[in-house]
RNA sequence: GGGCGAAUAGCUCAGUUGGUUAGAGCGCCUGCCUUACACGCAGGAAGUCGGGGGUUCGAGUCCCUCUUCGCCCACCA
């Protein structure tokens, strides 16, 4: 039966329905080495997408270069598990139903915890997991069977099992300082989630009169009573400030001890303008003498510097900006927040606040000023530094063994210039805030006793507690909960069943081999899971960590909802195909380099897929058609005496792909023991090899394209037509090397594939390509038979090259000679018999002679010596043959001059590698004897 | 302010330890609807590998320097 031309793109969700079916996507605890099995296991883990996202262009990149390495794996017979799942994401979702709310006129404060977690939960179970869906439809082969979620109930009492076991080690602890804090989602946040972003803003130069006379140190706040100083009329200190609005909380400012200019000011005071209250002068090295003025005000309630400075004076700490970013007096502020700005926003506040100092004359100068703000890595609000108690996980002593895994090769990272990014950040590591003040979380597992005295009123459980383990007494659950990356950092230990380490699914599958993800994320979670690997099972949980570009738009912007540049996978999936939109991506994407798409320009942009995946299919069309469905006999069992030039050239181009494939993407890991059977690590000759999956669309797809079809294909189609025992070998050997193509291939575009595979005669039913064997090639080389195919390509393209140069008509025949000197005349003779099978479309005749005819003649040097003269006769310039022949002579001789002079380079004869020098001796051999041919064809036609 | 990366055909990019005459896709030009494919076939044009210096028999590849972009980190108010 005749199919369409082009492969249906709709067929890909039924393509993806049979193998769930079939199974093809399930692991299997049992059957891996680990416990007893006999298949090696590979796993990855996918970086769980937000409960509530919807697939992006991002996503796919990184779902679809994991899905080309677990295919890949699946076909090397791995027992090969892809574990999806998705994040609760705190911040994220909470700010989602937030903003539903917000719709109906409340905040989360109307609804009250329980019923605002309840709503969230509701959303989530009717909503959440969309992406998922979406997942399948481009293709991703992962087991969902076991889909996880980090805020379900298994990964929930993990959780709480790693804070437990983390404070009980001493590394958790909670403490009072100035953290990062979101205005808007009201929340604290980590170092990593406070981003920077440059902006401009103004720098303000403001003048505090020095008091004379000693201001006490602990004077503080408070105005110090009269300084009954006879110091001389007041001079100034002059501070440069971006955010005056904090003066209101300035406690004092702080000079450099080694600046000699403000050294006898030193436990004075100067007068905080506007409030007029006298604040101490202290020596403190933060202070920077080069900066500004030398002179810094000291703000500790709202600044993480001056915080450290003022525990350091014992300065008190007011807080004068509330929890919204509103002006407004807060502990120990009493009398400082000034009505005019009281109830303020802090920006409103700063403008009042510059004002109100330009009246009284304090102000001095407004300069531009290019500085880093920290903004909210989820609404963008300008973070407020904020003074609040906070729980931190000491990070230090978990870093050292996330260093020496990476030292010792147990783990490798790819692109290899991101390690120096994670040994920076983990050599400079910070303890890490891990509460946040939402609703949305795993709640943290602390109780306070009101009953009990301080420190022994904390209670930290694996369980909820309802009466304080001490007196009895009731308790009260810590109201935070955890930051989403405390769940998301145990992903590879808490999808496989930890903490029951017993598990099958832990013994079989942990360690996990690959894990795929953006270098945006690199500290967020990519470090932080290997820092919970070997904390809490003392291993890394992956061998590989890939780490792939960014997906930009045509001006290099990275693709945001925002911007409005995004590409929408399912948009494409839709109208090209998911395979489409795979090959585009893969093949398209250096390893590590971000890929540059034309979000305007679809068409343009996946037309390489497009058209990829088009041709793969009419490949498989004509063999169906012309070749049909018949069993074939298996490659192995043809006589070799019964396949011609073109088959054992294909069989050998096939082994060439499959050998270049299996280099571009590498061991599936690494081999070397280490200290025991169970760890290994990356030798250094296997570390930076592999991956690289571009390679493997690439040499797959200049093999079933430029080889297979555009020479091998065409070379058989008379062949077939004849029938006969030789078609019978040339269907056996077309149908054994597209097989093995499209095994190649599948990774990338596997729907297309499958259903071609499907149908190939060589098919053995309820069988699937998705777990298929990995093809592996003959252990023979090239024969002669393989070679002699090349000259024969050689010739024809020779053919078509005259032909078109000298526009020949289509249809017309040409009548080629084929000059054989140096005695190889047997090589005329091939191109004779065999290229008569492109004779349809060259439109030649070919003879064999061992002269060069005389008179006007087009010419193609051949390898070996050999030349193809067309005569010219009225087909042709004479003139303008000429002048191609010279030049070519020419620039030959060019060549053969610089080839000559290294050779004749004692220091290359005898420096460089033989193997080069010998290619050079047999290339300087084949020029030559080409330039003789050339200069004796230039004589001919040109004369002199 | 530190660190890292990039600069190769009109566009987007490959180019693994230095070693034939630097490749692909898209676009462009010419000719073809040749019975799998015009989302195709055949042929073609197009690159002083960002500039300059150096090492080497040999450099797109290694070193230095300059220029231009990009990213990450950082407590300079």
């Amino acid at each position: 039966m005749a199919l369409p031309d082009r492969f249906d793109p709709t067929a890909e969700s039924k393509i993806y329905e049979r193998w769930l079916d079939a199974g093809c996507f399930h692991a299997d605890a049992k059957r891996s080495t680990r416990i007893g099995g006999d298949r090696e296991p590979f796993t990855i883990v996918i970086p769980p997408p937000n409960v509530t996202a919807i697939l992006h262009l991002g996503h796919a990149l990184d779902d679809v270069t994991q899905d080309v390495i677990i295919r890949w794996a699946r076909m090397k017979q791995q027992e090969t598990l892809w574990v999806p799942g998705t994040d609760h994401a705190g911040i994220a979702t909470q700010n989602v139903i937030e903003k539903q709310l917000a719709t109906e006129g409340k905040t989360r404060f109307d609804l009250g915890r329980d019923a605002f977690v309840k709503r969230t939960e509701a959303f989530v179970a009717e909503t959440g997991g969309v992406i998922l869906r979406q997942l399948r439809a481009i293709g991703a082969s992962a087991d969902w069977s076991r889909t996880a979620y980090t805020l379900s109930p298994e990964l929930s009492k993990a959780v709480r099992e790693a804070f437990v076991r983390l404070y009980e080690d001493g590394l958790i602890y909670r403490g009072h300082r100035v953290i990062h804090w979101c205005p808007r989602c009201l929340t604290s946040l980590s170092d990593e989630e406070a981003e920077f972003e440059e902006e401009t803003g103004a720098i303000y130069h403001v003048a505090y009169a020095t008091s004379a006379g000693g201001g006490s140190r602990e004077a503080g706040g408070t105005p110090s009573g009269a300084s009954s100083s006879l110091q001389p009329p007041a001079s100034q200190l002059v501070v440069a400030t971006t955010r005056p609005e904090t003066m209101l909380g300035d406690v004092a400012v702080a000079v450099n001890p080694a600046d000699d200019r403000y050294t006898s000011l030193i436990g004075k005071t100067v007068r905080l303008p506007i409030l007029d209250i006298e604040i101490p002068i202290v020596a403190d090295d933060y202070a920077d003498p080069a900066f500004g003025t030398g002179v810094v005000k000291i703000t500790p309630a709202h600044d993480a510097n001056d915080f450290e400075v003022g525990k350091r004076h014992n300065l008190p700490m007011p807080v004068v900006i509330d929890e919204h970013g509103v002006m407004n007096e807060g502990a120990d502020a009493r009398g400082r927040v000034p009505d005019f700005v009281r109830g303020e926003d802090r920006f409103a506040a700063r403008k009042k606040i510059v004002k109100a100092l330009q009246e009284s004359g304090a102000l001095v100068k407004t300069e531009q000023h290019q500085h880093n703000v920290r903004h909210c890595y989820r609404c963008d609000t300008v973070v407020e530094p904020r003074l609040s108690d906070q729980w931190f996980v000491k990070m230090a002593p978990l870093a050292k063994p996330a260093l020496e895994g990476l030292r010792t090769g147990a783990l490798r990272i790819l692109p290899q210039k991101w390690e120096g990014v994670y040994t920076h950040w983990l050599e400079n590591i910070r303890d890490w805030n891990i509460s946040r003040q939402l609703w949305w979380g795993h709640r943290i597992p602390v109780w306070y006793c009101k009953d009990c005295d301080p420190p022994q009123n904390i209670h930290v459980s694996r369980d909820d507690l309802t009466a304080c383990p001490a007196c009895g007494g009731p308790v009260k659950q810590d109201e935070d909960v955890l930051d989403t990356w405390f769940s998301s950092w145990l992903w590879p230990l808490t999808t496989l069943g930890w903490p029951d380490e017993k598990s099958d699914d832990f013994r079989a599958f942990y360690p996990t081999d690959v894990l795929v993800s953006g270098p945006d994320i690199i500290f967020f979670w990519v470090s932080r899971m290997i820092m919970a690997g070997y904390r809490f099972v003392g291993r890394t949980p992956y061998h590989t960590v890939l780490l792939h570009g960014m997906a930009r738009d045509t001006q290099h912007r990275k693709m945001s909802k925002s911007l409005g540049n995004g590409v929408d996978p399912l948009e494409v999936t839709r109208r090209y195909g998911a395979d489409a939109m795979r090959w585009t991506l893969i093949s398209g994407m250096g390893l590590g380099a971000d890929i540059i798409l034309d979000p305007n320009d679809l068409e343009k942009t996946f037309a390489t897929g497009r058209n990829f995946v088009t041709k793969l299919w009419n490949i498989g069309r004509f063999l169906l058609e012309k070749a049909g469905t018949a069993a074939v006999r298996p490659v192995a069992d043809l006589a070799p005496a019964s396949l011609q030039r073109a088959d054992h050239w294909i069989l050998w181009r096939l082994d060439v792909a499959i050998a270049e494939c299996d280099a571009a993407l590498g061991p599936l890991r690494p081999v070397t023991p280490l200290d025991n059977a169970d760890r290994v690590h990356w030798t250094e000759s296997e570390r930076y090899s592999g991956m690289r999956l571009n390679d493997l669309a690439e040499t797959a797809r200049r093999f079933v394209w430029n080889e297979l079809a555009d020479w091998y294909v065409e070379a058989i189609k008379s062949r077939l037509a004849d029938g006969g025992p030789d078609a019978e070998v040339a269907r056996a050997v077309l149908v054994h090397v597209f097989d093995a193509a499209l095994r190649l291939l599948h990774p990338v575009v596997p729907f297309v594939t499958e259903a071609i595979w499907q149908q190939l005669p060589s098919h053995v039913e309820d069988t699937y390509l998705a777990s298929a064997l990995w093809p592996t090639r003959r252990a023979s080389a090239a024969d002669r038979g393989a070679h002699e195919f090349d000259l024969v390509r050689e010739t024809v393209s020779a053919l078509r090259q005259i032909r078109a140069e000298y526009a020949v008509p289509p249809g017309t025949s040409i009548a080629a000679v084929i000059v054989a000197t140096n005695g190889t005349a047997n090589v005329g003779r091939v191109f004779a018999e065999e290229a008569t099978t492109f004779e349809r479309l060259s439109r030649a005749e070919l003879r064999v002679e061992q002269r060069a005819p005389g008179g006007a003649a087009a010419h193609a040097v051949l390898t070996g010596g050999t030349s193809l003269v067309v005569p010219l006769a009225g087909l042709v310039d004479v003139q303008k043959e000429c002048t191609r022949l010279q030049s070519e002579l020419t620039s030959l001789e060019k060549q053969l001059a610089s080839l000559e002079s290294r050779l004749g380079n004692e220091k290359f004869v005898s420096r460089a590698p033989a193997d080069v020098v010998e290619g050079e001796r047999r290339k300087l051999g084949e020029w030559s004897a080409r330039r003789q041919q050339l200069r004796e064809k230039v004589q001919a036609l040109c004369g002199a």
